[in-house]
DNA sequence: GTCTATACTTCGATAGAC
DNA sequence: GTCTATCGAAGTATAGAC
């Protein structure tokens, strides 16, 4: 039995106006958080009709998840865009710290955590983003053997996600302390001259 | 004029009832996620009824209020336990990976960026709690000098808060190789013997 | 303190005309 | 493709009886 289950009706998915939503879906669970991610919100966000939403979206689910490939896709043009960078390290540092991008990032987490139909894809491209780093990371640190570019990528993001998410709270003690740090290995990362043997 | 606007309902703070349906708020927030803490359904796993709650709590966001206050005095109850423990510095990265604390303390972060009214509450106990941290971990560490207590601390709570949250989601990629870095430190920065001039 | 009853809004989603 | 019209459930919150 072919399973055509989905019988009535359309989406299409190079459409202008399907991109409208998505875009307004991305400004709405970055500004107003994810209880405000509803259909009629993003719709009005986007100026059109709420139920034209579900021409393009069979639900807000797939919606959801057309946002979480959009948002991925841009990470991974960023991160190319980084690696060019004349300080790649460096730039990379940049691009874990944007605020829009850790912003949703963080929405984006909370989703996971409690819908198992996202979860999926959400994990499948952190872990390739992950991998993407680490391989980068590895290849472009002095090569003085004791150190893991796993450990050192694991600890730069986590302080970046938390050093910009509670500056948007207004929450920055301990964040210059934290930077010096980072700064100073920056420094000594970057620089491939000979460290004293 | 006296400002006597709350002229109609009442409500009493040190109530079982009202105990009752903070802690079912809790619940909710951490199993169900932000979209699910409402009226309704924190009274139904509360097992009471939704109308009630409004005679304990003017509105959802006292609730969420009085919820953020509870949080806040257990961490500052298992924070003083874990400085009397054998080891303070590796009692303090446990209660710091906590996966419990660190699904809400994710959930409570996202309440507070989008939410004016909770926002100040949520800062001003995480500044005094990252006080007491840095403090704290200032007066455990070997006095070598070179090290900031405030860096150290940002770092080893982010680096806990995006292990336990990704760990949740099933993504584990690179946490082994961030905590033989974690355990190394901990070994040395525990043992008050003196390190190399 | 707890209950019933209720007002009004917003939610996701669908049917069917144009 | 976009529109009008609509459904039933769930949202916050209040009034008033017991």
């Amino acid at each position: 039995m072919d399973t055509v289950v989905q019988t009535r009706r359309l989406g299409l998915e190079g459409s202008q106006t399907r991109a409208r939503f998505i875009d307004a879906a991305e400004e709405v669970l970055r500004d107003e958080g994810l209880p405000a991610l509803t259909a009629r919100q993003v719709a009005a966000k986007a100026g059109l009709k709420t139920q034209l939403l579900y021409y393009y979206f069979r639900t807000m689910d797939d919606l959801i998840l057309a946002l979480v490939r959009r948002v991925n896709e841009r990470r991974l043009v960023r991160f190319e865009a980084a690696l060019a960078a004349p300080e790649p390290l460096r730039a990379l540092w940049e691009l874990n710290s944007d605020p829009t991008g850790a912003a949703l990032a963080s929405e984006l987490s909370s989703i996971a955590t409690h819908r198992e139909a996202i979860r999926a894809e959400i994990v499948r491209s952190a872990e390739n983003f992950r991998a993407l780093q680490i391989e980068a990371v590895s290849r472009l640190l002095v090569p003085d053997g004791s150190r893991s570019a796993a450990g050192i990528v694991m600890i730069a993001v986590a302080l970046a996600r938390m050093i910009v998410s509670e500056a948007a709270l207004g929450l920055t003690d301990g964040h210059a302390e934290a930077l010096v740090i980072v700064e100073q290995m920056l420094d000594r990362l970057s620089t491939p001259k000979q460290t004293a043997p």
